[in-house]
RNA sequence: GCCCUCAUCGUCUAGUGGCCCAGGACGCCGCCCUUUCAAGGCGGUAGCACGGGUUCGAAUCCCGUUGGGGGUACCA
């Protein structure tokens, strides 16, 4: 599963690498095993993939349960030097003792000199004094005051490193000099920075991206909302709409323009001219971002573009016709008539189905509203008139039902909603002549016949 | 609670002291077109959170208030 945000977040680091020549590194970070699998890692680097930002692109990835023998050696070198050292307080006696004052741990263990042993962990002795400056891309200079900084864990008592020192090592052996993140690491970085300080090591520039938000205003996240690139891939949303949407959060593009060729982005995007306010994830803008992609395709781009949905795929679920009755040319047929009435591509399947079903799929609301009192002379006197038309194509047929209409006193709207349910099974869908030209008559006269003998 | 951070239409944003009685887009509403539904065209609705300053002049600068978000693990 990759998150929206981390989508986003990807996009940015891999734009900006690109303006200053510099490498986006790809890190795992991976070193909880419990919430790591190989398949998942496999699954971003693919939607990493799909949204275009392709293997070679970057650096990587490399994976932070690999580097272990480093993070240890920062922690052993970290206590050597007396910049860490042991704690043997259990969770509930540093809670006990908080005052309220010094937010976190209190320092009990400071000067204890505890040795390492199977129930300490390590932490990092934080100045008392001064204050700790960021150089934020995004915020600015957002400045801590050490006082308020706790002397935090960097190493648990089975001796591996937290994420706080693990990060800081892997970026500095990875040569990181910029660092572009979600917000919810900012009060996580005057730690780092210290530790950066700490190992020696010229601190990175860091730049934090305000999150985006649901509805309610609140961080997305995976439980409550629908975050996953993967859905909105199966669902129909191109990558192209993806990405320009995904950059558009915070962001405009100059002029009053919002759908932009990626080239452009790259070009114009400048992180530090993001808003620094949560953004919400609008999904009905993204419909109507897709929608005008989707319009801008050539027919061969859109045909192309629909086959996963035209024959289902492994997380995409197979139409309900039989693959041997799909016909390709009947679809590139109406295929321009529903790129225009699509706004995700799933929902092409529902447009085109009765091309290839048997009979149509009956929608039973839309029956009801259609098939009221004169439906059944509606439909028979179609299917007389449809039956002796010399021709068989939109023009004529639409004179035939036009006709039938008017010895009724009826309008078109009114004559045609009987025939397009027999025929489609819906009261909505692609125009009905163009539709029955392709169909052919003998599919036409029997589908009014069937719907005939149902009412 | 404490720390950090943010604040222009419902939403995403343009706007960096006069060009703004605030522009675009999505949404919503109306009209046109029309074989349903879309698409398309035209029009409309709606906002500078509040209070103080600074200034000839403030959406833009400063202070405060209010409100929102993030964080507060031997998770990442």
């Amino acid at each position: 599963m990759f998150h929206v945000g981390g989508a986003r977040s990807a996009l940015q680091n891999w734009i900006f690498a690109k303006q200053h020549n510099g490498v986006f590194v790809l890190r795992v970070e991976d070193t909880d095993a419990s919430r790591n699998r190989p398949e998942w890692t496999e699954g971003i680097l693919a939607a990493m993939d799909w949204i275009g930002i392709e293997r070679g692109a970057y650096e990587g990835p490399h994976y932070q349960s690999s580097y272990a023998a480093e993070h240890t050696a920062a922690a052993t070198r970290l206590y050597g030097e007396g910049r860490a050292y042991y704690c043997d307080c259990t969770r509930e006696a540093v809670a006990l003792r908080a005052t309220g004052k010094t937010p976190g741990y209190d320092g009990f263990c400071r000067d204890r000199g505890l040795a390492p042993g199977e129930k300490t962990a390590l932490r990092f002795r934080t100045p008392d004094q001064g204050e700790t400056v960021i150089n934020d891309l995004v915020r600015g200079e957002p400045t801590f005051k050490n006082e308020l900084l706790e002397d935090f864990v960097i190493a648990r008592s089975d001796g591996s490193a937290v994420f706080l020192l693990a990060n800081v090592v892997d970026d500095i052996t990875m040569g990181i000099t910029h660092v572009i993140r979600g917000e919810e690491h900012l009060p996580n970085t005057p730690k780092q920075q210290l530790l950066w300080d700490a190992l020696g090591v010229k601190p990175p520039v860091w730049g934090h991206v305000p999150v985006i938000v649901n509805e309610k205003r609140q961080k997305l996240s995976k439980r409550r909302d629908k975050v996953a690139l993967e859905a909105y891939r199966d669902e129909g949303y191109l990558a192209a709409t993806m990405r320009n949407y995904l950059m558009l959060l915070g962001w405009a593009p100059s002029g009053d323009r919002e759908i932009v060729p990626w080239s452009e982005i790259e070009a114009e995007y400048r992180i530090d001219e993001i808003s620094h306010a949560p953004a919400f994830f609008d999904v009905k803008k993204l419909r109507a971002f897709n929608g005008d992609y989707i319009r801008a395709l050539t027919a061969s781009e859109f045909a192309s573009v629909c086959a996963p949905w035209l024959n289902g795929t492994d997380t995409i679920p197979a139409p309900p016709w039989a693959p041997a009755s799909f016909d390709i040319s009947v679809f590139m047929a109406v295929a321009p008539l529903a790129q225009t009435r699509i706004a995700v591509l799933s929902e092409i399947v529902e447009y085109v189905d009765f091309f290839f079903l048997d009979e149509p799929t009956i929608d039973e609301a839309s029956w009801a509203k259609a098939m009221k009192d004169g439906a059944a002379d509606i439909l028979d006197a179609t299917a007389a008139a449809f039956s002796e038309l010399p021709e068989w194509s939109a023009e004529p047929l639409k004179e035939a039902l036009e006709a039938v209409g008017v010895a009724r006193g009826l309008k078109l709207g009114k004559t045609q909603a009987p025939v397009r349910v027999a025929i489609t099974g819906r009261s909505v869908g692609l125009p009905l002549f163009e539709s029955l030209e392709v169909l052919g008559r003998d599919r036409t006269l029997a589908r009014i016949a069937a719907a005939r003998g149902r009412l």
